[in-house]
DNA sequence: TTTTTGTTAAACAAAAATGTTAAACAAAAA
DNA sequence: TTTTTGTTTAACATTTTTGTTTAACAAAAA
């Protein structure tokens, strides 16, 4: 509980997130982190006591954080279809910067055998499907059960960049292609689930 | 290299498969893998020398497994629609059963940073594109970047097994009732592709 | 100024994970 | 049978990673 506040334990947990959300690298050391940071690896023990609490903290930040971007886009008073291109931008430009913020958040469940984590507001997302509902009803998008109708979204919208490093490969193109590539993505998703 | 061949050697990368593919725990320690195999730990040095080369083995086969079944489906002698169903198929049946395997050839990919993998032959996938353009030409499937058809399939067939801790948290689901979900998407994918 | 508080680093200690060796055992070959 | 070969185990050694302690330092407060 720092009250100076120099600004190194944020620093701490925004290149531990760095490390493993953008650069994917999961097996990342506390002496990796803090080389990174640029700090003394017992820096780390000061402000987090342990590995596993910095992970623990990290974990309930980014589900926190992925909650609340959740709810903030879907729960805004907007028109349907704006509501899903502001989904499509907002997460498209999450998973660029952090690729693998959710394969993060996945392994550690598995890991740590975390079955249900309580305290997620899942209110949004009731609310959203619904809200999907109607947009079939009214024939805006098509008839299909509204989960199935977000999975969609969501898939499209995330797996090409965590894949990325495989999918290089498989089509033979460089970052800089790769990457134009993925921007197309914008539009074609949007025109795609409204047919 | 065992010539008796007791089954060892394949138990352990089994187990290993399992536990890293299948249950998703991308740490895991030797001693996890010999305990889950039934094994000593030293057994698994006198196949595979050290950890890092039972990775390495696990990820070389894992890597040219996926090519082979890719270019197995892709290049097979069947009308488009008919491929595109096996392809459907077999990469559902593969993620509903090891949902991990992609996660850990790229976590793999980014730790060791294995930039580019030789001799993985690409034709199949040059070949398939070149059909899915033609199919695209004659209006079975939407006019698009045809790489763009192709993630797009596979979005929509692995991002949902990956999720699946998430999103039965944010849909409120339970094991069963998530499975049943997902086993309707085997239609759904199809019906969405051939719009 | 001295004192307090927050912060950092260096050195050390403990634990965890990995790697090695040598010996025992079983089955096939000589 | 004895010998050889492949396999497995137990015990030990090393390395890596993590955790702890102490002291030093800087800045604000008294």
């Amino acid at each position: 509980m720092p009250l100076k506040n120099t600004g190194t334990e944020q620093l701490i947990k925004d290149t531990a997130k760095r490390i493993l959300f953008a650069e994917g690298k999961l097996h990342a050391t506390t002496q990796d982190i803090a080389e990174a940071a640029g700090v003394n690896r017992a820096a780390l023990h000061y402000y987090f006591r342990t590995r596993d609490q910095l992970v623990a903290c990290v974990f309930n930040e980014s589900m926190l954080e992925l909650s609340v971007r959740l709810g903030t886009v879907m729960a805004s008073v907007r028109p349907f279809q704006e509501k899903i291109e502001e989904l499509i931008a907002v997460f498209m430009k999450e998973m660029r910067a952090y690729p693998y913020q959710e394969i993060f958040l996945v392994t550690e469940i598995n890991t740590a055998g975390v079955e249900l984590v309580k305290d997620i507001d899942n209110m949004p997302v009731a609310n959203f499907l619904n809200e999907i509902e109607n947009e079939m009803s009214a024939g805006v998008i098509e008839k299909m059960n509204p989960k199935h109708f977000l999975m969609n979204l969501f898939s499209l919208l995330s797996y090409p960049f965590i894949m990325a490093p495989l999918y290089r490969q498989f089509f033979n193109l460089n970052h800089q292609d790769f990457d134009q590539l993925v921007a197309e993505r914008k539009q074609l998703i949007y025109r795609m689930v409204f047919k």
